[in-house]
DNA sequence: GCAAAAGTGTTCTGTCTACACCCATGT
DNA sequence: ACATGGGTGTAGACAGAACACTTTTGC
């Protein structure tokens, strides 16, 4: 039995959703190799000896996109003996919140966005992954502000209350919402607004000092509201 | 960097619950070989090339208490370079909630219950999942009556008020527990009670098609009841 | 002046909390 | 008859849900 676990491998995996186009979207990147060469896959890649999980994981999102200092929860460890077609690998997958803007990634035909809701055909078990991150962003945001990743460092109620409803998957009471964004821990308002569109400008406001994982904000709750 | 993970190894650890004499208590193995010789750990082994992670935990949770049909999550992958003293070992930790009544462990010194709240020096990081086991345990019961799981079959319902004291750590309100209890979905009110002891009978009652992990439950609430 | 998004309060209802006494049984 | 744990109801506070109109700007 311990001869058997000579060749498990394990790597970690990064689930990097953001939002863009008016959608929650995913970072993908092309395949170059068997198996699944030109699938699309999540980045990830093997964890290193000297390094633990989560530094793992922030090493690869860093390498990917350039991104730190950001939201990243270690998600769940896929290890079916059939997610790998020629070996025994288990990943460790991790999720990611970030802002479109704070990316520096050239999109390629090999690296892009693709809307959470319109995958493409997927390497491995990565589907399933995917979609078990967006569960859990939705069962974070219940709890607290976590959309605040997605959004600019300034930014409106309305802009918020989008980034809201595309996790949610559902349409938010105006009034409702902005009654409990306002008295969220840690959001606060500025005395800037935005000019240039061509409507009424909309205060700005900034989050400070967020404490995630803190029980009990219940920021959104889980009742009917309007579909 | 592949070469790298060829000495990474990978194991299952299961920590497994109950109450017992008015404490929650966790099942400890003691280690026969270095290194840790002689501290207590939570029973782990090495995955199976051909089971999924999950398989593995049941195993392992099978072999060591004879228990089968459990409540059995995935808790938290560890994978510190350091926990392990001599090689890289990667442990994906599971828990578990069990009847102590179910179980068919021969306690001896090297097998045995332990206090939660009263842990003997433990190898590894083993203090650390125990630790974040039992908080999970917490978060769980706060949304669906898990601790189902920690009672007989028929119970009474000072009897599951118990169980969630223990795990709350903090007395709760017998009126207000037995509303929301009563109101419970799947709790079965039968037309039995309890004999003996030597005070009034109590009613017992049970579960039935329980759904864990349905989401808004809300059992318990998070607010200030009486410490 | 009109199109478009920003902004704003109140009522209702259900749930959580706090709290104290009587009941049924065994001895 | 008494000791022991079983069992019960109500009032106040708070949070979520429903719901429609006025304001400010660019054009």
């Amino acid at each position: 039995m311990f001869n058997e676990t000579k060749t498990h491998e394990i790597t970690v995996d990064v689930v990097i959703l953001t939002m863009k186009n008016n959608a929650i979207q995913v970072l993908l990147v092309k395949r170059m190799n068997e198996p699944f060469k030109d699938k699309w896959a999540i980045p990830g890649g093997y964890v290193r000896l000297s390094e633990n999980l989560d530094q793992a994981a922030l090493r690869l999102l860093k390498e990917r996109t350039n991104v730190d200092n950001i939201y990243l929860e270690q998600l769940y460890t896929f290890g079916d003996p059939l997610r790998h077609p020629n070996a025994r690998v288990i990943t460790c997958a991790y999720f990611a919140l970030v802002r479109a803007e704070d990316l520096n990634i050239a999109t390629s035909p090999e690296i892009g966005w693709h809307k959470v809701s319109d995958l493409p055909p997927l390497a491995f078990d990565h589907k399933e992954i995917i979609e078990y991150s967006f569960k859990r962003t939705r069962e974070r945001l219940e709890l607290c502000p976590v959309a605040y990743q997605l959004l600019n460092e300034k930014f409106t109620l309305t802009e918020m209350q989008k980034a809201y409803e595309l996790i949610m998957n559902r349409k938010l009471d105006k009034r409702n919402f902005r009654k409990k964004a306002l008295s969220t821990e840690g959001l606060i308002e500025l005395d800037e607004y935005t000019k240039s569109s061509s409507k009424r400008p909309a205060r700005l406001y900034k989050f400070e000092n967020i404490r995630l994982n803190s029980k009990r904000a219940h920021f959104i709750s889980g009742k009917k509201e309007k579909k």
